[in-house]
DNA sequence: CATGAATGAGAATTCATTCAT
DNA sequence: TATGAATGAATTCTCATTCAT
C-alpha cells in the first residue's frame, strides 16, 4: 500500500509525458530535428527543462521513444493490412499505397521520420525503424512465394528494395525544397496518385512470379522449408 | 621576371586544398558528418583553422564540395557504363552492380554519401547528387523503353526506385552499426556478393517487358554464363 | 498553488539581466566599446557567457539596449528642463548647461555615448539618439521663434548646431587621450565650468534675435503660422 | 655612391606606397572603415599583403598615414579661405561652405573621416584632426576678434562649436542611413545649398560681434594683448 | 516533485601579422 | 625585395544538462 501510486498522480505523469512526445512531434514537423531542442520541447509542452528530465533520461531517449511511437503506428496500419483477407499481391500493394499515401499527407514530417538529419543514435533508431518496415514487407513476400504468388531470390533483399523504392520515390516530393514548391499551388492529388501507381508497378513486377511459373514457384517454395 | 610565378607555388596552394579535402574525407568516413569539423580537418591536413578558410569561405563550401567531387566521380562511373554498347538491361543491370560494390567497399564512407545526416545545405546537394543518378538511371530506362526491352509506365518513378532499391538494400550493410560487427569478421564477401544479385534481380524484373520476352531473356541469361 | 512563483525568483532573473547591463556600462566606461565583449561582460556580471544569452539574444541586443538606456536617462532630463517655466533663452541653457556638465562628470562614458566608434548597429542607435536630442532642442527653437525670443532661418539645422557645439567642444576634455592627462590632475572644476559658459555664449548668440529686432522677429514667427 | 639608391627604384616604392593609400581611401570610402583590410588594402593596390608591410610597419601606420594625408588636403584648402584678403566673417562662412560642402560631394567618405567607427589608436588621429580644424577655425575666429569684427569669450570654445555645428548639421545627411535614402531621389542640391547657408548662419551669429559693440570690442581685443 | 537560471565545453569564423621560399 | 600561404589568438554564439531553491 505504501507503494501505491494513485492513479491520479500516474495518470498526471503518463499525460506530461504524452504531451512531451507530442511537443516534440511538432516541433519536428515544423522544423525538421534541428528544431527539437529540449527546452524548445518543454516550453511546447507547458513543462520546465529541468521536468522534462523527470521523464526522459535524456535527449537521445526523447527521441528514440518518439521515433518508436511513431514507427509503431505506421507499423500497425501496415501489419493491417497484411493480414487481411486477400492475395500477397493485392496486400502488398494496398500496404505500399498507404504508407506512400500517409508518408505523403504528413508531408515534411514524413520526410523528416525517413531521410532528414539527425543525432547518430536517433539515426539507429531510424534504421531500427526502416528495419521494423522492411521485416514487415519481408514477411508478405514470403507468404506470397509460398502461396506461388511470387517468385523471389532473397526476400529480405527484396523487402529492402520495395522500401527503398517507396522512400526514394517519396524523397522529392517530400524533401525540403519541395516545402516551397508547394506552397504556390498545393500539389495536385492526381500527381501523387499517379506516383503511387508507378511505384507500386514497379515493386509488384519486381517481386511477382512470371504467370506460366507460377504453379513451379509454389513447388520451389514448399522444397526449400 | 625577376620573381617568376614558379608552378611550385601554385601546385602547393592547389595541395592545401587537396589535403583538406582528403582530411575532411577521412574524417567523413571514419565518424561521419558529424566528425568533419573545421578544426579537426585543418589538423587533419596539418593547417591552421585559419588556413582552411583561404580555400573555403565555409565550411558549407568545403562539404558541398566534398560531397560533388565524391558524387561527380559516381556519377561518371555510371555514365561510362551507361554509354556502353549493350542492352539497356545489361548496362542497367552493370551500373547497379557497379554502384552497389562500390558502395560497399567505401564502408562507412558510401554510407555517408549516400544516407547519413548532414547539414540542412549539404542535405540539399544530397537530393542534387540522388536526382543527378536518378537522371542517370532513368536514361537508360528510356532508352530500353524505347528499345522495347522495358516496359514502365514512368520512367522517372521507376529510376527513383531503382535508386531507391540500392540504398536501402546497401544502408545495413553500410550503416553504423555495420562497422561493429564487422569488426569481428570483415563481412564476408559473398554475402555482398549475393545481396547485388537479389538487388539486380528485383530492379531488373521492375522494368522488363513481361511474358512474351521472357524466352529471348532466358536465353540471353544462359548466355551470360 | 503548491509551487508558488516567488516574487524572489522573478526578481533574480530580472537582476541578473541589470547586473548584465551595468557590468557592460562599467566595461564601456573603462576600455570604450572595444572593451564591451560578452565573455568579459558575464565575467564582471558573475555569469557565464551563456547566461547572458538568456536575457540578451546578440550582443548588438546587449549594446543597442545599453546605449537606449543611458540615452534615454539623458533625454529625460533634457526634456524636464525643456518643460520648465522660463524663457527659451534660459530653458536652452539650462539644457546645454545640464547636458554638458552631466558629460564631463560621466567621464569617458560620456565619450563613449556621444561619440566613441561602435558596431555598425549601434552605431545607427546612436544616430537615432542624436536626433531625440536635436529634436529635443529644435522644440526649444521653436518655441522660442514663437515667442519671439529667438531668430531661426532653419531650426533643425540650428538644433544640430547646438547639438554638434556641444559635442565637439566636450569632445577634447573627454576623449581617450583626456582620461592619461587627467589621471595627474583630476581637470579643475573651474576649467570645465569656463567650457559650459562659452559653449552656453556661442549658442545662445547663434539663436537669439538681434535686441533691436525682437519686435519684428515675433511679427514674424507669428505672421508664419 | 654604394649607398645612392637610383631614383627609378626610389619613384617604384614611392607610388606603390601612394597606390596602397590610394586603395585604401577607395575602400573606405566604399564600405567604411571595417572594410579597409590589409589584406583587401594590397589586393586593391596590386601587391602582396607582405609587401604592405615593407611600406608600412602596421595597419595603425597605414590607417593613421592615411587619414593625415585627407586632413591635410582639406586643411590646405582651410588655410587658403583663411589666407585670403576678406573680411574674417567672410573667410569664416567661406571656409565652413568650402568644408560642408566637399564634405557632402565626398559622401560617405566625409561621414566616414568624421564619425564612423574606427581602431583606438585611428581615433586618436581623428581627434587630432579635429584639433587641426579647430586650431585653424580659431585662427580666424582670433583675426576677427582683433578686427573687432567678432566678440566672443573663448575663441578654442568657439571654434569647436563652429567644428561641431558643421559635422552635426552633415552627419544625418551623410550617415549610413542616407545612402538608402537618397538612392531614390538623389538629394536636391538645393536641400544642401540651404542646409549649408542656415548652418553659416547660425556660426556667424554666434561669433560676429553685436552692431553697437563693435568699435568697444575692437578696443576690448586690443586691451587684452 | 517542479522550476528555470545557469553552466561550460565547444563550434565556426575573422584578420593583423609573419616567414619560408 | 616580393610573395602569399599560413598562423592562431580572439570572439560570438549554441544547447544538452544540472542543481539550488
Amino acid at each position: 500500500m505504501a507503494y501505491q501510486r494513485t492513479p491520479y498522480v500516474e495518470s498526471k505523469r503518463a499525460e506530461a509525458r504524452e504531451r512531451s512526445l507530442q511537443a516534440a512531434l511538432a516541433l519536428l514537423g515544423e522544423g525538421g530535428w534541428r528544431s527539437v531542442q529540449m527546452s524548445a520541447v518543454a516550453a511546447h509542452a507547458g513543462l520546465s527543462t529541468g521536468a522534462l528530465y523527470l521523464h526522459f533520461p535524456s535527449k537521445t531517449h526523447l527521441l528514440t521513444e518518439l521515433y518508436r511511437a511513431q514507427a509503431s503506428k505506421e507499423l500497425a496500419v501496415t501489419a493491417e493490412i497484411a493480414a487481411r483477407e486477400a492475395s500477397a499481391a493485392e496486400r502488398l500493394a494496398g500496404a505500399i499505397r498507404s504508407f506512400a499515401e500517409r508518408a505523403i499527407s504528413a508531408g515534411r514530417m514524413g520526410y523528416a521520420m525517413v531521410l532528414e538529419p539527425t543525432d547518430l543514435e536517433v539515426e539507429e533508431v531510424r534504421l531500427a525503424f526502416h528495419a521494423q518496415f522492411i521485416a514487415q514487407f519481408r514477411q508478405m513476400l514470403d507468404e506470397g512465394c509460398e502461396a506461388g504468388e511470387f517468385q523471389i531470390g532473397n526476400t529480405q533483399v527484396a523487402a529492402a528494395c520495395v522500401f527503398g523504392s517507396i522512400t526514394e520515390s517519396l524523397l522529392h516530393p517530400l524533401g525540403p525544397t519541395a516545402q516551397e514548391r508547394s506552397g504556390a499551388r498545393r500539389g495536385k492529388r492526381s500527381d501523387a496518385a499517379a506516383l503511387v501507381d508507378s511505384l507500386i508497378e514497379f515493386c509488384l513486377r519486381g517481386v511477382i512470379a512470371p504467370a506460366e511459373s507460377k504453379a513451379k514457384a509454389k513447388a520451389k517454395a514448399k522444397a526449400r522449408r
